[in-house]
DNA sequence: AGGACAATTACCCAAATGGGTAATTTTGTT
DNA sequence: AACAAAATTACCCATTTGGGTAATTGTCCT
């Protein structure tokens, strides 16, 4: 993808006027151009692959077919293809399932034109184009959880759980006996509402405790 | 923080002509001033507290203590203070241990004068400056493996392991019997190298398997 | 000094798990 | 049709786990 090619972008967006007029802003802008626009995913899927474009925008609040169901089902079928996330929607869920369905970048309808245009330009380079705040979300999910229901040593036994350790190991490790570990262990099941090793593995991870 | 606020900038860099020409930059720059310089973590964490910045730039490859254990550190004296790596470290473990540790941005060393100053802004503005391909890591950190070693029948075995759920749950969720269902973990438990439920949720989270 | 919380240890017992082995049926591909 | 891979089922047995209950010791803060 070298500097001077024009970029195709396909969008879908169920309000018209909107999609009109972002059809119109990167179609008339120089080295982009926007033959493609869709009202719903289903014609998106239908109709995207006779051309497939280098960029999608794609809203998220959809008739039937979310936006990132639609991601999803898209990315399946041109791999090459970066979608970008235009939406008003900024809740965790909704990030964090567009990245995980396949969207390159993620922006909210509030991204002025010029914004608009460089990210697409700049995912095509590489980049995952974000708003600020988006952004910020994503960093930040990778922070271990600032407080924890849990004392230290019930996250230290956590940790040691975490690791595939049974009782004796752990208890070996930290130089206590086998009861002891249950014991702890039996506190963080109750902490964490959990009644397994699977569970508390997956919840200590989800809720970044570890 | 407002728009017109000069943003205090510190620098933690151990080779001296960097540290100076960065620090000649920002603090040349209206709406920026940069009053402390440091070569490494230690005296950073001795010389920083007097004065707080609203932001710091820190490099990665330092003498003694990494900057990414001095961010930890840092973070933790300077809650409100945004941390932006600013290193020719491009690989996944510093980019991840970076951000786990309290980085807020990550930028590389070439990212040109004006773009470290428009990322220091941001960062104060509620964003996370990332260099574009370091953006693309993370975003794809999300995605799920492409391929996976397990069937796809084992794979949605192994998704309800990581709900916690036990031998008669599967068996019964799935309309096969509990022998079956063992069957199936002793391939995963193979396939995965582990030899319990904990490890396999820990391996299948990491791993991206789910 | 007293109270709250954390850490430690112990025991009983039912249920679940993990490893080994073996065989049949289904499915997919050449 | 033939072969390979996947899915299915079964049984034996030792080990581990999870729930309940109870008690002692240490530490921190009021």
């Amino acid at each position: 993808m070298d500097e001077f090619e024009i970029i195709s972008v396909a969008i879908v967006e169920d309000d018209t006027e909107i999609r009109q007029i972002l059809s119109l802003i990167v179609d008339r802008s120089p080295g982009y151009s926007c033959k493609q626009s869709f009202s719903d995913c289903e014609s998106a899927l239908d109709g995207i692959r006779k051309d497939p474009p280098d960029v999608v925008l794609m809203d998220i609040g959809l008739p039937r077919m979310s936006g990132i169901d639609g991601v999803r089902a898209l990315k399946e079928k041109l791999p090459e293809t970066d979608f970008i996330m235009l939406t008003i929607q900024d809740d965790d869920d909704s990030v964090f399932n567009s990245l995980c369905a396949g969207a390159t970048g993620y922006l909210l309808k509030d991204t002025p034109p010029t914004e608009l245009l460089h990210s697409i330009r700049e995912v095509r380079k590489g980049g995952s184009p974000m708003s600020p705040n988006i952004a910020r979300k994503i960093v930040g999910s990778f922070r271990r959880a600032p407080e924890s229901p849990l004392t230290s040593r019930e996250s230290e036994i956590l940790d040691k759980l975490c690791n595939g350790d049974n009782y004796k190991t752990i208890a070996t490790s930290l130089f206590i006996s086998g009861n002891t570990v249950r014991a702890h262990i039996k506190a963080i099941y109750r902490k964490l509402h959990v009644t397994s090793r699977a569970q508390a593995v997956r919840t200590a991870i989800s809720k970044k405790l570890i």
